[in-house]
RNA sequence: GGCGCUAUGGUCAAGUGGUUAAGACGUCGGCUUCUCAGGCCGAAAUCGAGGGUUCGACUCCCUCUAGCGCUACCA
C-alpha cells in the first residue's frame, strides 16, 4: 500500500455507542495506525428526525473510552471539513454536485407523493414484480418536463431529487474481504432519491460526495453496506471520480435469533456503554472485539489495542457472521482485570461505595483492608467489577441467616466440641495472628479432637461468619474484625449451644 | 419474490490437495484432601448435503440445502 491511507468512520448519532459500530470504528482505526494512515470520523446526521441530543458526543466518549484516537473529526477539524453532513449542507457542498446531475440530465426532480409512490409498490407486489420505481417522464423532452415541474410546483408540491440509473451498466469491484463481486445497476429497484424533500442529501448520495472530497481511500464497513455499493458507485461514475477501495465486514449476530445485532434487541447488552458500567475494562471490550471477524496468526488470544495495530491483516478477516458469545467477553475480561489488579483496585472499591457497602471517605481511609477483602474474596474469579460485591457483603459487611442445615452442623456432638475448642483457641491469638497461625490451631483442633473435613471446618466457618461455603477461612479471618467475630461467636453459643 | 454474501464442534476460529483437523470460550470428568473461587490435568468435531475432478479433498468444480444481508424521502 503506497497511496495514501484515509479512512473514516462514519457514525450517525442516533444512540450510543453500538457494539457492531463500534467494531467499525475499531477495525478502520487499526487499518489507518497499521499502514501509518489517517483516522477520521464524520457525523452523518442527515436524517433530522432520528438524531438525539448527545448522541455525537456519546459516540466519540466511547471510542476514546476504548483507547482510539482520531486525526480528523468535528471536533478536531482537519482540511477537509465540516466533519458534520448537516453543516456540509448547509454550505452547500451536496448541492453543487447535485445541481451539476439535474444540469446533465442524470438526475431529475420528482414529485409522486409517499401514497403514489406506495400504491405504485403495492401493484407491483400484487403483481409478483420486484419493487422498482417507475420513471415518470419517460419520452419527454426536457422543455416538456420543466413545464411539468412548474406544474407541480404550482400545486405546492415539494420534489425529491433521483438519480436516473444507468439501468444496463454493471457494478463490480474487488472487496478487500469478500473478494470479486458484481451488482447490475438494475438490481437497485430504480431511480432512487439522492436529495431529500427536505433538501437534505440521503445517506448513499452523501456518502460518495464526501468520501470523494475527504479523499478517503479505503471504505471499511458493515456486510449490510454491499448492496449499496452499486449506488455508490454510480455516483462515482457519474461525477467522474475515482472509486474507493471497499471492505465489506461479515456482521455481528445475535446468538439467540441469528440476526444482525439489532439495537432493539433487549436480551444482548449492545452498547459499549453498559459494558462500561457493568465494570467492564476498555481493553478487554477491544480485544474480545478485534478477535469476533478476524483472527490472529498464533495461538494467543489476549491482545492489546496496540499489538492487534501491529498484527493487523485485513486479508484475514474473516466473510462468515460472527455470533456474540458473551462468555468469551467475560472471560476475556476476566483475564485483562487479573492482568492488573492493582490498576483496577479502586474501581473495585467504587462499586463497594456504589453498593453502599461502605462510605466513600472511609473506603479511602480503609483502601488496604479492602484491597485484602477483594482479593480474599476471590476477585480471581468474577467477569467484571460490579460482580465484586455479591462476592464481599456476606461475610466482609453483612452476616446472612443462619441456616437450619448450620444449626445442625453446631449442635452436633463434634459440632459442639469444635466449637468449644475454636473459642478457646481463637480467644487466646493474639490480634495480628496470621493466616499460617489460625490455620495451625485448626489443625491443632484437628489432631487433638480427631475430627476432620466439614465437621471441624463448618463449626468453626460457621460460628465466625454465619457461612457454609466460602473463601479461605484462615484467610478471612485475618481481615475481619475480631471482636466483632467474637461477638458473633458469642451470639452463636448463646442463641445455639446452651 | 429478486439480487448479493456465507457455510469447519454449542460459540469464536486455524487450516489454501496428503495433518492425529490447531488454539480459545463454554461444557463434562479428575486432581488440588472444609467449601467456593482460582490453578493443574483430561474428554468430546471428519469439516451443511449430494455429485464430480484426483492416486488422494475440509481444501478445486457443479448442484442442492440452510442461514444472513439488502430490497425507504434510515443510515
Amino acid at each position: 500500500m503506497t497511496e495514501d491511507i484515509r479512512v473514516r468512520y462514519a457514525p450517525s448519532p442516533t444512540g450510543h455507542l453500538h457494539i457492531g459500530n463500534a467494531r467499525t470504528a475499531i477495525f478502520n482505526w487499526l487499518f489507518a495506525r497499521h499502514y501509518n494512515g489517517t483516522f477520521i470520523i464524520r457525523i452523518e446526521d442527515t436524517d433530522s428526525a432520528r438524531n438525539i441530543a448527545d448522541g455525537e458526543k456519546s459516540q466519540l466518549d466511547n471510542l476514546a473510552w476504548l483507547g482510539l484516537d482520531w486525526d480528523e473529526s468535528p471536533d478536531k477539524p482537519g482540511e477537509y471539513g465540516p466533519y458534520r453532513q448537516s453543516e456540509r449542507n448547509e454550505q452547500g457542498v451536496y448541492q453543487e454536485f447535485i445541481d451539476a446531475l439535474l444540469a446533465n440530465g442524470q438526475a431529475y426532480k420528482s414529485y409522486k407523493t409517499s401514497e403514489q409512490l406506495a400504491e405504485e409498490r403495492e401493484a407491483q407486489q400484487a403483481a409478483k414484480q420486484a419493487p422498482h420505481y417507475i420513471y415518470e417522464y419517460e419520452g419527454l423532452t426536457n422543455e416538456e418536463r420543466e413545464a411539468k415541474y412548474a406544474e407541480f410546483e404550482a400545486q405546492g408540491l415539494k420534489p425529491v431529487v433521483r438519480f436516473r440509473v444507468p439501468e444496463e451498466k454493471v457494478f463490480a469491484w474487488d472487496d478487500i474481504v469478500k473478494g470479486h463481486i458484481e451488482i447490475g445497476a438494475k438490481e437497485v429497484g430504480g431511480d432512487w432519491v439522492i436529495q431529500k424533500a427536505d433538501g437534505m442529501p440521503t445517506y448513499n448520495f452523501a456518502v460518495v460526495v464526501d468520501d470523494h472530497l475527504m479523499k478517503i481511500s479505503h471504505v471499511l464497513r458493515g456486510d449490510d453496506h454491499v448492496s449499496n455499493t452499486p449506488k455508490q458507485m454510480m455516483i462515482y461514475d457519474a461525477l467522474g471520480w475515482d472509486v474507493p477501495k471497499f471492505g465489506h465486514m461479515a456482521l455481528i449476530i445475535n446468538g439467540e435469533t441469528g440476526k444482525k445485532l439489532s439495537k432493539r434487541d433487549e436480551n444482548v447488552l449492545q452498547f459499549v456503554e453498559q459494558y462500561k458500567e457493568l465494570g467492564y475494562q476498555p481493553q478487554a471490550m477491544v480485544n474480545f472485539i478485534g478477535l469476533l471477524g478476524w483472527s490472529p496468526k498464533g495461538e494467543d488470544e489476549i491482545f492489546s489495542l496496540e499489538e492487534f495495530k501491529n498484527m493487523f491483516d485485513e486479508t484475514r478477516l474473516s466473510k462468515a457472521n460472527a455470533k456474540f458469545d458473551q462468555k468469551k467477553l467475560e472471560w476475556i475480561n476476566n483475564q485483562w482485570m487479573r492482568r492488573d489488579t492493582a490498576a483496577v483496585m479502586p474501581q473495585l472499591i467504587q462499586e463497594l461505595v456504589n453498593a453502599d457497602l461502605i462510605s466513600e471517605s472511609d473506603a479511602q481511609l480503609k483502601k488496604d483492608w479492602l484491597a485484602d477483602v477483594i482479593k480474599i474474596a476471590g476477585v480471581d474469579g468474577i467477569s467484571y467489577t460490579r460482580e465484586i460485591v455479591a462476592l464481599v457483603r456476606k461475610p466482609f459487611f453483612e452476616l446472612g441467616d443462619v441456616t437450619d442445615e448450620m444449626v445442625d452442623y453446631l449442635t452436633s456432638d463434634d459440632g459442639r466440641k469444635v466449637f468449644d475448642a475454636w473459642e478457646a483457641a481463637y480467644t487466646a491469638l493474639p490480634n495480628d495472628a496470621t493466616a499460617e497461625d489460625y490455620m495451625a490451631a485448626i489443625r491443632g483442633i484437628q489432631n487433638d479432637l480427631e475430627i476432620k473435613g466439614r465437621n471441624l471446618w463448618n463449626p468453626i466457618r460457621i460460628a465466625t461468619t454465619h457461612e457454609i461455603q466460602g473463601p479461605n477461612l484462615p484467610e478471612m479471618l485475618v481481615v475481619l474484625d475480631k471482636n466483632t467475630v467474637l461477638q458473633t461467636m458469642a451470639d452463636i453459643k448463646q442463641k445455639y449451644l446452651n
